[in-house]
DNA sequence: CGGGACGTTGACTCAAATCAATAACCGTGG
DNA sequence: CCACGGTTATTGATTTGAGTCAACGTCCCG
């Protein structure tokens, strides 16, 4: 049983990102904080950081509720630290995961548009967030129009990442969605200075399923499959991508490679398509 | 082999959304019927129209590519008159679609962020959109704040209905997964204006398939499904819903109700749930 | 240290993908 | 106007990936 590889100390060993979590809770930061987490230079954040005001920040712990399906859109908001599981539950109860979001991502904007959000936000780790009202909202780009084109851009950023869903749900083989959603968050890592080949999942089994669009079994599967080639090791939730270019060969297929009996090591084979 | 009705006149017989269709192409528009568009009032966008110039329209034929996947961000559009599909192609030549757009929606929009288009728009028929550069669009949110308002909740809007089309993605039976999508429809015809119960499918049965992650062959089987139980009526691509509460109550389930065989009229139940 | 959620693994079943063949439709040009 | 070829849609037969049910091990919080 242990095919699984354990890592030195595996558990409390991932960096803590929040700084700030012995310290009382933080009310509010200068706008410039948040213009820089949006991605302003330094520069351009401080011009326009001293006059304008604070943003209200809030703080909420693992598992706690940012906004529930169906509220009224009373703040939207900006990932500061930590990260959420965004989804919408079906009447019938199933959980609907939509989106990961991590820092500098947003929260609840799909709420603008009919005063209501379709869909909840709970944080996956304990987390702060930057937080506004519409109109604050509104006030604020209107005053600070880098703050508005900052803003255009995480949105569009936004509906980008859900376009690279429906790819993740699209109808091929578990362990390829497996393997692209791995890569997307070893993308994610990269883009933030940390590891692309050894990352910590912030969310569970059933979270990844309902993520990708198949059972939380196949995901364990899956995950079997991917160790079984080679292509990754993972303790929990503890993951190392041990062959980035195998794994993005892999991902590329649309069709799952014939499994001649259970242990070869290299599976993965890219297949050279022309349009 | 006639289970199948035939409309009265099914072919060139739905109202021409274009009424522009035979006038020389249009090379701009007033600001004020792009406000009227995004869904200000007549008053507000009255006020602003003058004095704040015109903005560029295109045409575009049925079929003809609106901007390509990788394509630098030279524009963004919003939907005049007319519908698109929007996809994109995965290595191995797989056409996975996002959405389909029609009047008054955003496209190209997600280039914003990091500058390229991630996915393709191809028009499903005659159709005009207005057409900005970012940096022209940038220019007249900050001098028309109402703008930057409409647009806002546009996207907002954009990205609620991403969140939709992972519902429809979700695992559950096909023909469910169809339903959901004739129901979308439906209301997106009740929203403007048009008949909710009869309409006509602007895409292929391919598209659909992709659009909800299916085989399109499966596609053709639920719509006789469908057929067979009573909830609707299709002729090609025209498509009547003859049991609106009852497709709603089918929609609603997760699983696929037990087929006693296969000519049973009244299949669908809903389903009490409590959360 | 106990209990409930989480994760893994196995056996079985079936919905839907795939393969295949036919029919309807549509634009085109003879 | 109709014949033609290509694309699109329907329908059937067959196979299989993954959903479901179930049992067990593991982790973690209180």
């Amino acid at each position: 049983m242990s095919r699984v590889l354990h890592f030195t100390n595996s558990r409390s060993a991932m960096p803590r990102l929040d700084g700030a979590s012995a310290r009382p809770p933080v009310l509010a930061e200068p706008l410039g904080e948040l213009l820089r987490l949006l991605g302003a230079s330094d520069d351009d954040a401080r011009v326009v950081g001293g006059p304008l005001g604070a943003v209200p920040t809030r703080r909420v712990t693992a598992g706690e509720a940012l906004f529930h399906e169906g509220a009224p859109a009373e703040t939207i908001h900006v990932v500061r630290v930590g990260s959420f599981k965004v989804f919408r539950t079906t009447e019938d109860g199933y959980e609907q995961v939509l989106a990961f979001a991590g820092r500098a991502e947003l929260l609840g904007y799909e709420a603008l548009a009919h005063g209501r959000h379709p869909n909840a936000a709970v944080a996956l780790e304990d987390s702060t967030v930057f937080s506004l009202t519409p109109a604050e909202l509104f006030d604020a780009v209107r005053r600070v129009p880098l703050l508005d084109r900052l803003l255009h851009r995480a949105v569009s950023d936004a509906l980008a990442d859900r376009g690279e869903q429906a790819g993740l749900m699209a109808p091929v083989a578990a362990e390829v969605r497996l393997a692209r959603f791995l890569l997307q968050l070893s993308r994610r890592q990269a883009a933030s200075g940390q590891s692309p080949r050894r990352f910590h999942l912030r969310m569970g089994r059933r979270d990844i399923a309902s993520y990708l669009g198949v059972a939380h079994e196949t995901v364990s599967r899956s995950f079997g499959a991917l160790v079984r080639w080679g292509l990754a090791v993972t303790d929990n939730r503890e993951v190392e991508l041990l062959d980035l270019p195998g794994l993005q060969a892999f991902a590329a297929n649309t069709r799952r490679p014939v499994d001649d009996g259970g242990h070869a090591p290299h599976r993965a084979r890219a297949v050279a398509v022309v349009g």
